[in-house]
Parts: structure tokens; C-alpha cells; sequence
DNA sequence: AAATATATTATTGTATACAATCCAAAAAAG
DNA sequence: CTTTTTTGGATTGTATACAATAATATATTT
């Protein structure tokens, strides 16, 4: 791997992991020596984080992590929600033993990182769950766009998330093992339907400050 | 507008309308005289392209317009077949009768372009039919990923388009007036039914075919 | 003449210097 | 005392110099 690559993982991975907290600077000079290289390699993955809207670089004021608007929080959710339940059917095609057992590895880990109170590795494991299904979907430029949002769900929750939206890292609302069952089961209408409602449950938990008291849904509320 | 925001919309436009065929090389110093700017400027908009997908660069060798495989072809289109009737029915809710008055002179420039043999004009307004329309689904992260595939797809129509996809530029199975008749007539489940054949038209038209490559004058193309 | 080794050339990778811009603090005016 | 102006410092924007690498051409050897 190129060596900025690995800057560009090591500062994503602060940024998603919320050490590097919504609208924190991230000047170029204090980075350069940090990493040991010079500003141009800096700029580089500032300018790349920033196409995919991790940081916001505004001109002769430099980086900063991007604190996303309610607007965006919702667009990052109803994007996951349009495109990675539509995905199950064809993961389920390709659905074998082996990955059976891969995916609940994964979920070890999580309840791991949960018990320990470690939010990042938490968080990086939730979003690695379902990225690495939408791979196998068995589309590569899909499976990228949903490892993208995942990303950027992170970064979501760091600004809207609920104390236990945060504590379970957005996914307090199941267990992931359930998922799983049902594709073992081979069910596939229940599987896009429970990760239609997963993600849902997740963006529903976000606190919105432009909510106001009207707005609630009583229904849903109290059933 | 930014001055590197000029120069990457320019050398993208220069791609998707194929004036810049799949595997030109494009070496950092003949397109810095060309545009006048210094080698760094260039570097920030390649590597962009490149994030893109729209070029690949090869260390040490430098960039040149992203050939795409066959694969590739395929998930883009597999893609936009996921995503953009999914739209749809969003799109319809906010139909008014000025998107219809505003798509139906997009549809006539269309026709305009093909009428002169105009190919780069038709490329770019096919184009923006589509991503225009995706826009109104209200979504705007959404609206970019299908912006970045429909110029994806222009790529691969250089690729692996035939003589009538070419010709009609992707859109030769029927006519984008039709949508809008359908959209006028507020047909919901009929909408989102034409978009999914109309991408899967496309998609079947798409054939293996190699296509070769020219030496190119950047100062002229560019000035 | 073919194959290998070497030298040359062209191109990209990285660091740095300087210019342009913005921000904040201090000085001057009202 | 408040407001405005000015000045200094910090930070980014851009160009360029030099190093590293790959491709090509030339020379040498078998």
C-alpha cells in the first residue's frame, strides 16, 4: 500500500471513530509533522477526504471534519435504506456456508468491542458488517458506494447520534445475528425486510434538533 | 467557480464526449501548457478523475482515460438499474408542470444534437436528462451518484457502444418523450416500469469492441 | 546478428520557497 | 468607551526545483 494511502486510512479512521470529533481543524503543517512528510502529500488526502465529504475545505481557511447537516444525516440514511435492502436478494444468491460463519465472526467481534466500551473499534466493526455484505452482492461499484455511506453514517451518528444509538453504535435496535439466521434460513423476503426496517429503526434514533414537538409520531411512538 | 473546477470539468467533458478516448494517455506537462497553470494544479484535478474513476494512474507512469473492463460496463449499468427507478416514484410526487415544460426542451435539444450529428453535445444533454431527473427525487446524495454514473456510462458507450447506441447515444430504444408523457400523466407504477427497461435496453446493446488510439494536440483541444 | 548491459531521456513523485489570503490583536480616531 | 483602521502572524495556494523511476536508445559482448 502507497504510503499515502495509509495517512488516508489512519486520518478516516480517527474522523469515523469520533477522535477526531465534527468541526475539528485539521491543519496541514501540524499533519505534515505528524506523518513525517511534507504539506503535498497532506493536501493530497485532505482534497480526496474531502470529495467524499468527510472534511470540508474551505479556500485560504484550510480542513475540517465536516459536521453534516440534518439535511445530509437524513440523505445518507434514505440512501442506504433505497439501496442495501434492494442488494439481499442477490446476496442470498451467493450466500455460502463459509461466509455464514465470516459474518458472525464479525459479530463476535462487535459484542467484543461492546463489552469493552470500545466505541472505535465498535463502530469500525458495525460499518465492516455491512459494507462487507453489500460486497457480496457480487457489485463492486454498488459495494463501494455502501462503504461510503456506512463511512459517512458514522460520521452522522458522531453528530445526531443518541446516547444509545452511540453505546450500541447504531445498531441498538437488534442484533445483527438475527440477519444472519434469516439468510441461513434462505429467506430472502424476510432479509430485505429486516434490513429495511434495521435501517430505518437506526435513522429514526438520530436527534434532530429541527424536530419539533409536533412533529412526532404518536403513533409509533406508543404501539 | 474555482480555477481547478474549470479545468476538471473541462478535461471531464472532453471524456465523456469521447474526444479523449479510453487509454489516451494525459501527461502532466502537456496539460499544464496547455491550461496555463502550473504541473500541481493538474496533479489535484488527475487525482481526482482518478478517484472517479474517470482515469486510472499507474505510479510512476502516470494517468490516462480509464478503459473500463466489461465488468465494469456491466455494474455501472447494473447499477443505475438499482437506483434510478427507485427514484421515480419520489421524482413524481414532486412533478410539477414546469419540470415537464423544462425536460421537454431538454428532450428538444436532444433531438437538435442528433439532427446535426452533434455527437459530444448529444452525449452531454442524454446525460443530463437523466441525472437532472434524478435530482428531483429530492436526494441529493443520491442525485451525485447517479450524476457520476451516467457520465461513467458515457465512458463505457466509448467502450463498448455500438454503432446505434453510439449514434443514438445510449437512448436509442425509444424516446425520453415518452417518460415525460408518462410523468404527466402522474403513472406512478408505468414510470419507474420504463426507466427499468429503458436501462436494460441500454445495457443489452452494449458489445465487446476494441477501439484504438491517437495522438492528441492538448494546446488545441483546450484553447 | 541476437542478447544483454549501459546510458540517455522523459515523466512522475516529493519537498520547499514564496505569494496570497485570512484572522486577530493592537493602535488610532470618534 | 466604542468603533474603525492598521499591522503582524498564521495558514493555505501555487510554482518550481530536484530526486526517483520507467522507457527508450545505444553500445558492448557472445
Amino acid at each position: 500500500m502507497s504510503d499515502d494511502e495509509k495517512i488516508y486510512k489512519k486520518i478516516l479512521k480517527a474522523i469515523v471513530e469520533h477522535q477526531l470529533p465534527p468541526g475539528s481543524r485539521l491543519p496541514e503543517d501540524k499533519l505534515s509533522e505528524a506523518f513525517g512528510v511534507s504539506r503535498t502529500g497532506i493536501r493530497k488526502v485532505l482534497h480526496r477526504l474531502a470529495l467524499e465529504h468527510f472534511v470540508v475545505i474551505t479556500r485560504n481557511k484550510g480542513a475540517q471534519v465536516n459536521h453534516p447537516s440534518e439535511e445530509e444525516a437524513l440523505e445518507v440514511f434514505d440512501s442506504r435504506i433505497l439501496v442495501e435492502p434492494q442488494l439481499m436478494s442477490a446476496v442470498l444468491k451467493h450466500w455460502k456456508k463459509e461466509n455464514s460463519d465470516h459474518f458472525r465472526d464479525i459479530v463476535t467481534q462487535e459484542r467484543l468491542a461492546q463489552e469493552n466500551s470500545d466505541l472505535a473499534g465498535s463502530i469500525q466493526i458495525t460499518a465492516r458488517f455491512h459494507y462487507e455484505l453489500a460486497r457480496l452482492a457480487g457489485n463492486s461499484v454498488l459495494a463501494a458506494f455502501v462503504e461510503q455511506l456506512c463511512y459517512r453514517s458514522s460520521l452522522v451518528i458522531a453528530a445526531f447520534g443518541t446516547v444509545s444509538s452511540v453505546g450500541g453504535v447504531s445498531c441498538d435496535c437488534g442484533d445483527h445475528v438475527q440477519l444472519l439466521d434469516l439468510l441461513d434460513k434462505g429467506d430472502s423476503e424476510a432479509v430485505q425486510q429486516w434490513m429495511l426496517e434495521h435501517l430505518q429503526s437506526i435513522k429514526g434514533s438520530l436527534i434532530l434538533a429541527g424536530q419539533d414537538e409536533q412533529n412526532i409520531d404518536f403513533n409509533r411512538l406508543f404501539s
